[in-house]
RNA sequence: CGGGGCGUAGCGCAGCCUGGUAGCGCACACGGUUCGGGACCGUGGGGUCGAAGGUUCAAAUCCUUUCGCCCCGACCA
């Protein structure tokens, strides 16, 4: 392809607008052009790279036996309501009516529209399993998109869904397609890790997040330093100090044996945050229990909950909700942090001085409390009055419902599966996401089919995305430098660019027009930045910023005897090779380059 | 939805406080000189100052409303 014909609108200057380094530089390189907010047209650089992502998913889709169709975005509400997700999804869900006023959807995933279709096709065990999946945009209507295609609105992702006869058989897929994620995201070039999740909105027993490491990333990841245990720190379980101690009984196993001393009063005024109190008072904030006062809302009204945690660790909500509707069985909708008013209904005190011993109130239900508060003696808590702490509180000043999981886990934390190695975080961008769904929708909507032994089941369900687009930003918030984007050359936009620096010199002009056509005829994905009246400069910068790996500089010095310099944008080595020879160096450099990709980086190590 | 910020030429911004000719850099077009790391000279085109209403002789500037965008938070297959 000739530059001169291409749309790439190269941008001098960072957009106002964006934040992070891939939104930036997609914009700057002339590949993506905001349409609205979280909405973007991909220019011909962009759709190129998505479009080799998606070809790089495919071939390995197909590889492991799974079959591409493309379903609708546009989805009734009635298969919606069948799933019982219209009106679980809420706002994300972009709805509106046809001009029947018939109501539906642009599909956020595909679910229900892909168990209507096997509830219709597929009758036997025969037919089991299946794998299908599409690539396709989607839209979630995020209350806020952010970065560019990191978090856009509407977005590229592939979707895929498999069906089963039985959990062994759904199994067996999962992990095939978590061997097959792995090979995709490698040959994508990307550093990245495979960690346990929360299952979230889709549902279902177990998943795993993939994960690109990288600052800009919105999630975090609990990492082992010496097993191989990798969990998003939703889901990280935390080890329960030694000893686990359901019944609070024994008091001699404690880390810090002391007498249980008489609960007192502390005047604190104004000190509202563990932070501010631990300073006052001159103690670390291990010795300090928050009480955080949560509000959930259920058939009977709005509730509340107190939940006990060190002063140095912090609430994981995700845990939260999932103790209140499995142990406490609150069925909670939208739990939030109390308001001034419920906190001061059940703690009779302002904001910031709650505390377990005393709560009342008609909506407060229960106390609960984090493992590590167990082994806690003679701490701080609020008193539940204005400007008041109390000292010396044991676990026989007050009810506690139980103790659980219930806090994020931290850097230094025992790892939960070998026990013996320390915890560390690392930012992530989740690009991928594999689900064991089971039963969940196919019983929803009656997908069944008829087994060996004539028993009509439900189909055993698992599904896979991945986010295509954003693995692209993905790949740049990984691979880029001061002067712009450093693609891996499996995503590439161009695998090479030739630069004639000066198109008026006919000498110069003829040998990148031959080096051009020699690598077309390879079969290298080739740019000729055949623009005339762009200086030299011009073109290394836009040569730059865009990133391709390899780029053939033809320059007056070199082609007067009779040599041009092929050079690697990753490392900024350059050889000096002559013409003849220059198309035949280029394609085994980007050879090489294509082919080390991801190897450098060993998966989970 | 809460808090903060911003809407002036395609992009980046100044002007607004203190009302009176809409400006700068880049980009773009034309002519010329340049041509291995974002060249230079000259000429030129391009703006309902986000929108609506108000105050005023006069509004980019002051007031009100509204829309959009960005950041932080809550939220999130």
């Amino acid at each position: 392809m000739r530059y001169s014909k291409l749309l790439i609108p190269t941008l001098k200057e960072d957009p106002a607008e964006a934040e992070v380094i891939s939104h930036k530089l997609m914009v700057r390189a002339g590949m993506i052009r905001k349409v609205a907010a979280g909405i973007y047209t991909y220019l011909p650089l962009g759709w190129r790279t998505v479009r080799k992502v998606a070809e790089i998913i495919r071939q390995e889709m197909d590889g492991a036996g799974a079959q591409e169709i493309m379903m609708p975005a546009v989805q009734p509400a009635d298969l919606w309501i069948q799933s019982g997700r219209w009106d679980f999804y809420g706002k994300e869900l972009l709805r509106f009516k046809d001009r029947h006023d018939n109501e539906f959807c642009i599909a956020p995933t595909a679910e229900e529209v892909i168990t209507d279709l096997a509830k219709r096709e597929v009758k036997s065990y025969r037919q089991l399993p299946m794998n299908l999946y599409q690539i396709q945009t989607k839209f979630r209507d995020e209350i806020r998109p952010r970065f560019g295609l990191m978090r856009g609105r509407e977005f590229i992702m592939k979707d895929a869904y498999s069906f089963h006869k039985d959990v062994k058989s759904a199994e067996e897929e999962y992990w095939n397609m978590y061997e097959t994620y792995k090979r995709i995201f490698t040959r994508c070039g990307l550093d990245f890790r495979a960690v346990e999740a929360d299952t979230g909105n889709i549902g279902g027993s177990f998943s795993h997040e993939f994960m690109v490491l990288a600052e800009t990333g919105e999630d975090f990841i609990a990492s082992c330093d010496s097993c191989d245990y990798a969990a998003n720190v939703e889901k990280a379980e935390c080890r329960p100090p030694e000893p686990i101690d359901p019944s609070r009984q024994p008091r001699e196993m404690l880390e810090e044996e002391v007498a249980e001393l008489p609960i007192e009063e502390v005047s604190t005024p104004g000190k509202k945050t563990v932070e501010e109190v631990a300073e006052f008072l001159h103690v670390p904030l291990k010795k300090i229990v928050k009480t955080l006062i949560y509000k959930f809302t259920e058939s009977s009204g709005d509730k509340a909950v107190a939940v006990l945690v060190r002063g140095d660790h912090e609430v994981n909500e995700i845990k939260l909700k999932k103790v209140l509707t499995e142990f406490l069985w609150h069925k909670e909708q939208e739990l939030i942090l109390a308001d001034k008013e419920t906190v001061e209904e059940v703690t009779n005190a302002p904001p910031g001085f709650a505390g377990p011993v005393g709560l009342k109130g008609p909506t407060w239900v229960a106390t609960i409390a984090d493992h590590a508060v167990a082994n806690m003696s003679n701490f701080i808590t609020g008193a539940n009055e204005a400007d008041t702490h109390f000292k010396n509180v044991n676990i026989r000043d007050f009810m506690v419902a139980g103790y659980f999981d219930l806090r994020k886990i931290t850097p230094g934390d025992p790892c939960p599966k070998c026990g013996t190695g320390k915890i560390e975080i690392f930012k992530g961008i989740e690009v991928g996401h594999i689900f064991m769904l089971r039963t969940k929708y196919s019983e929803a909507m009656k997908c069944t089919f008829l087994d060996e032994d004539g028993a009509e089941k439900p189909m055993i369900m698992g599904c896979y995305g991945i986010g295509v687009s954003r693995t692209a930003a993905a790949a740049i918030e990984q691979n880029n430098d001061k002067n712009g984007i450093i693609w891996p050359a499996p995503i590439a936009p161009y695998e090479v660019i030739v630069l004639p620096l000066n198109m008026k010199n006919e000498a110069i002009k003829n040998a990148a027009q031959e080096i051009y056509e020699e690598l077309k005829k390879a079969g290298v994905e080739v740019l000729l930045d055949n623009r005339e009246d762009v200086s030299a400069g011009n073109k290394f910068k836009d040569a730059d910023l865009i990133g391709f790996p390899v780029s053939v500089v033809v320059g007056e010095k070199n082609l007067k005897d009779g040599f041009v310099e092929v050079k690697r944008r990753s490392t900024g080595e350059a050889l000096k090779v002559p013409v003849s020879e220059a198309a035949r160096k280029t394609g085994e450099i980007i050879d090489e380059e294509k082919s080390t990709v991801g190897r450098k980086r060993p998966f989970n190590s």
